[in-house]
DNA sequence: TGTGAGTTGATTTTT
DNA sequence: TCAACTCACA
């Protein structure tokens, strides 16, 4: 950006624009600031943190929230420059409950020693109440009965106060589960993620002495993101902001990307109608992009409906045209991207750490990673098995957990038989039965060993060895962290199991075993004083993948759209943006999840500085479908004067495993020599008619060779509301043994019109269908799973 | 009880 | 495609 940071004192003289400047130096009351992207939001924020400082309010009266954990630790270090030890807390909305609950737990029914259960954790004990519940599941699945009890606690129900959405299959299901997953959750003295949020909004909500108190502690609170907060984190900040209400929201309703997830646009929406003392400053200015990347971002977020008007604008060069680039598949895609990022490294315009590489789902990235490997250039993928998902790094922080809570049962499952030790399924089915019976967490129905019905002596042994264990580790909880994992390490024989194994999977455990003691001395140095277990523990609860991302390493950064936000990079590839991708299959029939995806978009083109190319494969292979694709609608929306559209050329012509299908057919399936598919395909109200487009009366037989060659797979989608990609995919997953078309079926094809199958052939994924269309009255032979064939619905 | 093969089913985004 | 889960067998 171009505003130069100061130098750490003068504040005002900071370089600060008008409306930045304001939103700086505006002392009490509450404070909206809509901040388009690259407005220097952060900035604000951390300046006027400083400036509150500077202003005589004590550190400790500060609070800022944000959502992620990096911009946490960005935020915390951006004030330490500006002012060294001042006292302000800054962190997420997660530790910031977690570490109030720490002193309230017993009032919600946890005892201060409580543990975070991560996802998988908390799908787990879910799954148990689940089969508790003896619910049936064969119209839904755990992860819908997850997202529903999400809901709920994101709207603050209780068990007992959950009133769904509407009444469904799933509603009566999740009545019955959630207050046996709750039940589950306080007897193991542990909280989901979302339990941190509802159980920090109840206390304040019923307790209002308390809630005064800590009004009154933190007056000053700065949320950033307030586009991404859910229900119950509008509760805690409102809550806070009674009687001091010197609330200062930031954030741009444009960039809301976890409605999924509860984050609800109407708290930035409403924040005037919340506080209508409200003084709101626009940042409108942009000072990360070119002109071209602004401008195709705008039009762009222009076409949602639920927004805030607002205008973007930035005084840096035009720059260079948005790239658009359709790939025949996404080998292309990937090979062309890596082959342009290694030219620019090559000759020394750019080094790889200016590239990042974004797309919707993870699973995209293994082509293009290949792609950079070939190129041998260095890459960090964001995502997957981060370092503290790792079953090995789970394992050990799971004795940490049992030690620390020894009600979390779920840890105690982890490691009651890791390493073997000769504790199986009905050792521990029966260990289960007897803690039900007595009421026990299982570690205490484990201590009974001996008198637990059923158990072998055998078993009895084993898991008598198991609690000595335990408890023996207990005698070192108050050592340094590094000391109690080594010892966690030698007594369990965890190490040693790993030692004694060959194989390459295993080495590379124990090196990520060597790097969380190394964490764990780390933690030992920063907090001599000792006791960091709890802290330690809470700290690797609340990592995310995103954490592990390093900005100053030297290599191109591959992550999803959602991981983007917050970052910029000189250069930037959004690929696969491609109906049922980008907007997201799950996403199609609703507006309004139809908008999220807009504005995911709009985040990505928004990361770029320099350089912006938007790509998409006419063919992709998607989960072990290889099946054309159709364009992204959102390409439609962009503005083409700020863009240059280009048809890839794959280097060898795609032709090595079509024997069956007709001439004319794979000459439709694939690109050829001609114009590009995208831009020829639908001209836009504001430009000229392009060349390609063909007027209905030509559309005869005769010219039915030169017509089709325009009208590839892309193109036809885009004027034929016929089928969708996504359509496709779905059928053809429905129905493994065809693709679901029968002989006599009515079928439409955008080019040929209407027809009916008069025979089917072969097998899929090569099954070939005949079909005789009407308007041509002519017959014509397809490969189904290449041909845009839809049933006709009646 | 532990292991391995085979099957099934799912497959967005994350604190 | 792939991971998780089941089931059979040692």
């Amino acid at each position: 950006m171009s505003l130069r940071p100061s130098s750490g004192n003068g504040l005002l003289d900071a370089g600060l624009n008008p409306a930045q400047l304001q939103a700086v130096t505006h002392r009490d009351g509450p404070l909206l600031i809509l901040a388009g992207p690259g407005s220097g939001k952060t900035r604000v924020i951390t300046h006027r943190i400083a400036w509150l400082l500077s202003q005589g309010i004590p550190g400790r009266q500060i609070v800022g929230l944000t959502f992620t954990n990096k911009a946490a630790d960005e935020m915390r270090q951006r004030v330490a420059s500006l002012v060294p030890r001042s006292n302000v807390w800054v962190g997420t909305f997660h530790r910031f409950c977690a570490r109030l609950l720490r002193l309230y737990a017993p009032q919600v029914g946890l005892s201060e020693n409580y543990s975070i259960l991560d996802v998988e954790d908390s799908r787990r004990l879910l799954a148990e109440a689940i089969l508790e519940s003896e619910v049936d599941l064969s119209h839904t699945t755990p992860e819908a009965i997850a997202q529903e009890i999400s809901w709920a606690k994101n709207h603050l129900m209780r068990p007992e106060e959950y009133v769904p959405r509407r009444t469904s299959h799933l509603a009566a299901i999740v009545a019955r589960v959630y207050p046996a997953y709750q039940r589950r959750l306080l007897a193991a003295n542990a909280a989901d993620f979302d339990d941190l949020l509802l159980h920090a909004a109840l206390l304040l909500k019923e307790n209002p002495e308390l809630r005064r108190d800590l009004d009154e502690r933190y007056r000053y609170i700065l949320v950033d993101e307030y586009q991404d907060t859910n229900f119950a984190q509008y509760a805690i900040v409102r809550a806070l902001s009674i009687d001091h209400p010197n609330l200062t929201v930031t954030g741009d309703p444009d960039q809301s990307i976890y409605g999924w997830r509860g984050a609800n646009l109407s708290n930035i929406l409403d924040f005037e109608r919340d506080f209508p003392q409200v003084k709101v400053v626009r940042l409108e200015q942009n000072y990360r992009s070119t002109q071209a990347i602004l401008a195709v971002a705008d039009t762009l977020i222009q076409h949602n409906q639920r927004r805030k008007p607002k205008r973007l604008f930035t005084h840096n060069p035009p720059g260079a045209p948005v790239r658009l680039i359709a790939y025949p598949t996404q080998h292309d895609e990937a090979e062309d991207i890596a082959a342009r990022i290694a030219q620019a490294v090559r000759q020394g315009q750019r080094r790889p750490r200016d590239f990042a590489i974004f797309y919707r789902t993870n699973a995209l990235s293994r082509a293009l990673e290949h792609a950079l490997r070939e190129q041998g250039l260095p890459y960090q993928l964001v995502h997957g098995l981060e370092f503290y998902q790792r079953k090995e790094v789970k394992d050990v922080l799971a004795y940490l957990q049992l030690v620390h809570n020894p009600r979390n049962d779920a840890a105690l499952l982890r490691v009651i038989n890791t390493p073997v030790r000769g504790i199986g399924r009905s050792t521990l089915e029966r260990l289960r039965m007897h803690a039900q019976r007595r009421g026990l967490c299982l570690l205490d129905a484990a201590r009974e060993a001996g008198v637990v019905e059923g158990l072998s002596k055998k078993a009895a042994t084993a898991v008598a060895r198991f609690v000595a264990l335990i408890d023996q580790l207990g005698t070192h909880v108050h050592q340094p962290l590094r000391e109690l994992m080594e010892a966690v390490l030698d007594l369990s024989d965890y190490r040693e199991v790993l030692q004694n194994s060959e194989s390459e999977e295993e080495m590379e455990r124990l090196a990520n075993i060597e790097e969380l003691l190394t964490v764990a001395s780390e933690f030992d140095v920063k907090h001599p004083e000792g006791g960091g277990l709890e802290r330690f523990l809470e700290e690797t609860s609340l990592v995310s993948d995103t954490d592990a991302w390093q900005s100053e390493a030297d290599h191109v950064t591959l992550m999803t759209l959602h991981a983007a936000k917050g970052l910029e990079f000189p250069v930037v590839y959004i690929v696969a943006c491609e109906q049922g991708l980008l907007p997201h299959e799950r996403s199609r029939f609703d507006e309004e999840k139809l908008e999220e995806e807009r504005r995911l978009l709009f985040v990505g083109i928004t990361r770029a500085r320099e350089e912006l190319q938007l790509s998409y494969a006419q063919y992709r292979a998607y989960r072990g479908q290889f099946a054309p694709t159709i364009p992204s609608g959102f390409l439609m929306e962009l503005p083409r004067e700020q863009m240059k559209v280009v048809d890839h050329q794959p280097a060898a012509a795609l032709d090595d495993d079509e024997e069956f299908v007709e001439a004319d057919e794979l000459e439709e399936g694939f690109g050829d020599e001609g114009a590009t598919t995208w831009e020829s395909a639908e001209p836009s109200p504001d430009e000229d008619v392009d060349v390609c487009q063909v007027p209905p009366e030509e559309a005869q037989p005769t010219t039915r060779r030169r017509q089709r060659r325009r009208l590839r797979p892309g193109k036809r989608s885009l004027t034929s509301p016929v089928v969708t990609g996504a359509e496709l995919l779905s059928r053809r997953s429905k129905d493994a043994e065809g693709f679901g078309f029968q002989v006599a079926m009515e079928v439409e094809h955008p080019h040929y019109g209407r027809g009916v199958i008069t025979a089917l052939e072969g097998l899929a994924p090569r099954q070939l269908a005949t079909v005789f269309f009407y308007a041509e009255k002519q017959s014509r032979t397809f490969r189904l799973d290449l041909a845009p064939l839809a049933p006709v619905s009646s």
